[in-house]
DNA sequence: TATTCCCTGTGC
DNA sequence: GCACAGGGAATA
């Protein structure tokens, strides 16, 4: 299940295996994925050959060479399966992209909730903040942007204007990092609170690429500081990790060491 | 700014 | 059964 390591791992697959290749169909096998796709825009895309896969923040685009964009969101639970076509398709594959030498690229999506999209040449790819490693992104900027926001920062950096592909575990992972508490109030933060933040982010993201070359499961996920770990001791001081729920979303800390 | 909903699966 | 799941758009 994908945030932006994850999703930056899945893209690097996935520029492998399609850049250069010619596309047959594209096959829409769940109902859900007609919320933004219909089935004539999906065959548009036969014969089209793939000339990019980006990534931006948690979004990924595959450049067409008409222009167009085919654009991928896997929401909670997207991921690719990268295969040929003579192999059985995996459970919970909703879209398949098929190519014309045999390669298949299934979108597996147990919740359904992915979404696939056809930009039109020129059309914007969505709205998002920098990329947390944008050495544009400096902390009179992020600390700009916090400035406007009156909630608390832990609900703020999960939207995605602010920084771009900052997740639920990696929002927990950068503020535990940084010693700040997930209810501080994000226009409080002052210069030198930002500052640890950006460099939480930073870390936090950082950390989840060396360990997304698959997906998190259970062994994946021991080395995280806090996300998941409700009761455990701190890592930093001992104290047990308390869960709380922000925005609707389960957010950890340490009450100890998170104080402000 | 916080809840509700989209979907389905897993684990208690 | 029910709570919860890594996202985000649509609501109230």
């Amino acid at each position: 299940m994908p945030e932006q390591p994850e999703v930056e791992h899945a893209a690097r697959r996935l520029r492998e295996a399609l850049v250069g290749r010619r596309v047959r169909d594209l096959a829409l096998l769940h109902p859900a994925l007609r919320r933004t796709l219909d089935d004539a825009a999906a065959a548009s895309l036969a014969g089209r050959t793939v000339v990019g896969v980006e990534r931006r923040g948690k979004h990924q685009l595959l450049r067409l060479d008409d222009g167009r964009t085919l654009h991928a969101h896997f929401r909670m639970a997207g991921d690719w399966a990268i295969g040929r076509d003579d192999a059985p398709l995996p459970r919970h594959a909703r879209a398949v992209l098929q190519c014309e030498d045999g390669t298949r690229v299934a979108l597996v999506d147990p919740r359904a909730l992915a979404s696939l999209t056809i930009l039109a040449a020129g059309e914007p790819s969505p709205v998002l903040g920098p990329e947390a490693d944008d050495p544009a992104l400096d902390v009179a900027t992020l600390r700009a942007s916090l400035a406007r926001r009156r909630g608390p920062i832990k609900p703020v950096l999960l939207d995605q204007r602010v920084v771009a592909g900052v997740g639920n575990i990696y929002a927990a992972e950068a503020l535990w990092h940084a010693h700040i508490s997930p209810r501080a109030v994000a226009s409080s933060l002052g210069p030198v609170r930002v500052g640890r933040l950006l460099d939480g982010i930073r870390t936090a993201l950082a950390e989840g690429a060396r360990t997304a070359t698959r997906y998190r499961d259970d062994a994946a996920g021991a080395d995280l500081a806090v996300y998941g770990r409700e009761g455990e001791p701190c890592r930093r001081c001992g104290a047990p990790i308390r869960r709380i729920v922000q925005a609707g979303r389960s957010t950890y800390f340490c009450p100890s060491c998170q104080r402000t």
